[in-house]
DNA sequence: CCATTAATTTAGT
DNA sequence: ACTAAATTAATGG
């Protein structure tokens, strides 16, 4: 299920470390290799589980990652996508004892688990660290701001559109893309149902605002796109 | 290792 | 909810 890479390099000569992680010392660098192990998963992994005690701080590497939680009527919500340079679960670390949210890897991830106290124990000693991390989680929460707006008050194709544009604009940069989510997801994310999801798809690609082979997107026009998603 | 089949997941109605 | 298609896992050679 998951295999452990030997940790043969350190925080310290880390080709991948993260923004935060730059206004580190040495000895804290070394603080932070200690506490830390390096895992690779495959897609449908779970990084951690919504309701089970946490443990970890985890940093993304490589590949991208759901971050989701469970409504009350059972059904999934995609809160947010993660890409590498991410850190994942400080909200539960700082704000519960256990996962408030689920993470599962969308594709194969190289991650870093960090040890909760250790992770706790750089916020605390090193100001600079702690003033990038607010930072990241403070963008993150103004996005949730504008998304929660969105999902409130759009409807359907609005929802679709502004998911669509999303992966064109901020993930893919192309309007030709391989969506790497099934239809659930797609629903998941846009507080939607999957049954919606295939019409409205249908619709768009009817209307020739895109085609769509299997998981291949493309968008052929998204002057339409922005229509529907604004007035939605 | 590859090919065939079984099982699970996904899309469409 | 049900069916068909597609993807993934398991089996046997």
């Amino acid at each position: 299920m998951f295999e452990i890479i030997k940790n043969k390099s350190t925080c310290t000569n880390c080709g991948f470390i993260s923004q935060a992680a730059k206004f580190l010392t040495e000895a804290e660098l070394k603080e932070l290799t200690l506490g830390t192990v390096d895992v690779t998963l495959k897609r449908g992994d779970k990084l951690f589980v919504e309701g089970l005690p946490h443990s970890h701080v985890i940093y993304l590497r490589e590949g991208f990652v759901k971050v989701h939680m469970t409504g009350p009527n059972g059904r999934d919500q995609i809160l947010k996508f993660a890409r590498p340079g991410a850190y994942l679960g400080i909200q539960s670390l700082m704000g519960s004892d256990i996962n408030r949210f689920s993470a599962t890897a969308l594709e194969k991830v190289h991650l870093c688990y960090i040890n909760g106290n250790t992770f706790k124990n750089l916020i605390q000693t090193n100001a600079s660290f702690s003033a990038e991390i607010m930072t990241s989680l403070c963008k993150d929460e103004l996005n949730y701001f504008e998304r929660f707006v969105s999902l409130q008050q759009k409807n359907n194709s609005g929802k679709l559109a502004d998911a669509l544009l999303y992966f064109a604009e901020r993930v893919f940069e192309s309007d030709n893309f391989t969506l790497p989510l099934t239809y659930v997801d797609l629903a998941a994310l846009s507080g939607t149902t999957r049954e919606s999801i295939t019409r409205l798809m249908k619709d768009f690609v009817n209307g020739g605002i895109i085609t769509v082979d299997h998981r291949e997107i493309e968008i052929l026009d998204k002057a339409i796109l922005k229509k529907i998603s604004e007035n939605g």
